[in-house]
RNA sequence: GGUGGAUUCGUCUAACGGUUAGGACUCAAGAUUUUCAUUCUUGCAAUAGGGGUUCGAUUCCCCUAUCCACUACCA
């Protein structure tokens, strides 16, 4: 068999925002794309149209773009989102409402083949058959254990079921699950893997009511048609796998079947079950990678508005359930390409940790250049009402940028560059503007006022030889500037402040404290 | 309940059957610093339990426990 060309796909169900998890199984397919030379397709499967919800589809494709995962096929394309396939677009559409045509002639091949059959029952009388069963302390299963009793082309003549076909609108196609086979699957992840027939049931594969596949059939009749060549999904699907071969099977597709490869899940931070929604909200961090306002109004925060970077996010979830085998921890998409390996993804579902996405995201904000945070930062000053300029910032920045996580954290960290302080720390005041320091601290400030130069260099080495010149203590003077000039006792070295706010602020700040602040 | 999957520090994870079980995050301590932070150093901390196989199991097999997923005319 010739090698085929690497095509992977991302099928997620616009049903609501795309949830962090479904990023990474996003990002793992790319990265297995790239790095074969194949492609990375995009395909929505939007076939439950009970479900649709509004927007969501525009969300996943601005979320991926968000993170640079930019598919090379798909809905996102432009030109190539065409209604029907032709010579130019063979694997058209993407979007699994407007194959519908498609998918019915394979559901009635399989009946034709024998692999599938025409099911009647109405949900109601499934409804009532389970509830029967549970109360009876049993499951009720649509199989070869139940499939004689139950109404289909089965248990009907040819006649009836004709008749039925003609007549009724909710009738269904399921799957003929063969009795007492072992099917044997790998798994690229997971490894060697049977089931039993018997304890699969006969899944439902193609609904009259609204002309429309249910997953199974579509997914595989999809992934057949755009040759698919891998897939990797959540291990949600690991339970359907069997149901999957047996389809490729009962297709005559086994030559040409994906190699399958089963992610585990992300989990909740604390306690067990798989990450929700609710999780993000109750422990105070994102879930989805945008910010999302659901029909209702509800709304999720978002890695994006949270402030994280998406270099972060993405080197985040890329080590969240795999890792390159060396200590190496940071990964810019681009470095993720080749060292990426399906075989080096854990099988264990890894919980998320808040702690460690912040660090990431730290290690990426001081990646960046102080003019770039500057331009990010200006933004947020000016909704403060702060008039400033973008060369001053970058001074600011460059003074505290190590000590932030997101660029959220500058204000809190620099607001007295840009505004005096207002209240001062008591303890901080308790501390050190005590009656006996007050003079010391009058006189080096007069002392600093008339330095020629207010570079930091000069301030700080006249202002450190006057204290020792003078036999002063330097803890006391230099604590007691600090809590004039920034109300606290935090921030970079006095020498920084003062020079970075000039002389006129210095000098307003020192004759501030002193008319207002009455000594401990 | 049934079927499948999983199980190494609190968390993410490393370790062709042979390591003092390594790294990162968190936390703690120390050093540096005029403060806070940074930085540096050090430390705390794990193979779920029980049986095998083996000269030797984190690693292979079985059992148990726990967790997760699936068990829809949803994906």
């Amino acid at each position: 068999m010739q090698k085929r060309e690497t095509r992977v796909r991302f099928a997620p169900s616009p049903t609501g925002p795309l949830h962090m998890g479904g990023v990474r199984t996003a990002l793992y397919n790319y990265l297995f794309a790239k790095q074969n030379g194949g492609k990375f397709i995009l395909r929505i499967e939007d076939t439950d149209s009970q479900r649709f919800v509004p927007g969501a589809e525009a969300y996943i494709i601005e979320a991926l773009r968000w993170c640079g995962i930019y598919p090379d096929e798909g809905v996102n394309l432009e030109g190539q989102v065409v209604e029907v396939a032709d010579a130019q677009h063979p694997h058209a559409p993407y979007r699994q409402s407007q194959r519908k045509p498609i998918y019915r002639q394979y559901a009635e091949q399989l009946v034709a083949n024998g692999f599938a059959y025409y099911a009647f029952d109405s949900a109601e009388d499934l409804d009532r058959l389970r509830k029967e069963a549970e109360a009876a302390g049993k499951t009720f299963t649509y199989n070869q254990a139940t499939r004689d009793t139950l109404t289909n082309s089965l248990t009907l003549s040819e006649e009836e079921t004709k008749r039925r076909l003609e007549t009724e609108n909710h009738w269904t196609i399921r799957f003929k699950m063969p009795v007492n086979r072992v099917v044997a699957m790998d798994d690229l992840i997971r490894g060697h893997i049977e089931v039993n027939t018997d304890t699969l049931d006969d899944k439902v594969l193609w609904k009259a009511a609204d002309q429309l596949p249910t997953y199974h059939l579509a997914n595989i009749v999809d992934d057949h048609l755009m040759e698919i060549t891998e897939v990797i999904r959540g291990e949600e699907w690991l339970p359907s796998l069997p149901l999957h071969y047996l389809l490729y099977e009962a297709f005559g597709w086994q030559d040409t079947q994906p190699r399958f490869a089963h992610l585990s899940l992300l989990l909740k931070p604390d306690g067990k079950g798989k990450l929700s929604k609710r999780d993000g909200d109750r422990l105070g961090f994102p879930v989805f990678p945008l910010r999302w306002e659901a029909p209702s109004g509800e709304v999720s925060r978002g890695y994006r508005e949270d402030g994280y970077y998406p270099e972060a996010f993405v080197n985040l979830l890329a080590l969240l359930g795999w890792n390159p085998g060396t200590e190496q921890e940071l990964f810019t998409l681009e470095e993720l390409v080749p060292v990426f390996s399906l075989d080096r993804i854990v099988k264990s579902g890894a919980k998320f940790n808040a702690d460690k996405a912040k660090w990431f995201n730290q290690e990426y904000l001081r990646k960046r250049s102080d003019r770039q945070l500057a331009e990010e930062f200006l933004p947020i000053l000016e909704e403060r009402g702060i008039a400033t300029n973008l060369d001053f910032v970058e001074n600011v920045v460059g003074l505290i940028k190590e000590r932030a996580h997101f660029v959220q954290d500058f204000w809190e960290l620099s607001s007295f560059f840009f505004e005096a302080p207002t209240t001062y720390d008591p303890q901080t005041v308790n501390k050190f503007w005590k009656a006996d320091n007050l003079p010391l601290l009058k006189q080096t400030a007069a002392f600093v006022q008339q330095l020629p130069d207010f570079s930091k260099a000069a301030v700080e080495e006249q202002l450190h030889n006057y204290v020792v010149e003078n036999s002063m203590p330097m803890g006391k003077v230099m604590n007691g500037l600090r809590l004039m000039l920034v109300g606290a006792s935090k921030g970079p070295g006095v020498a920084d402040i003062i020079a970075t706010i000039g002389r006129e602020a210095f000098t307003e700040r020192v004759e501030r404290a002193f008319a207002t602040l009455n000594p401990a």
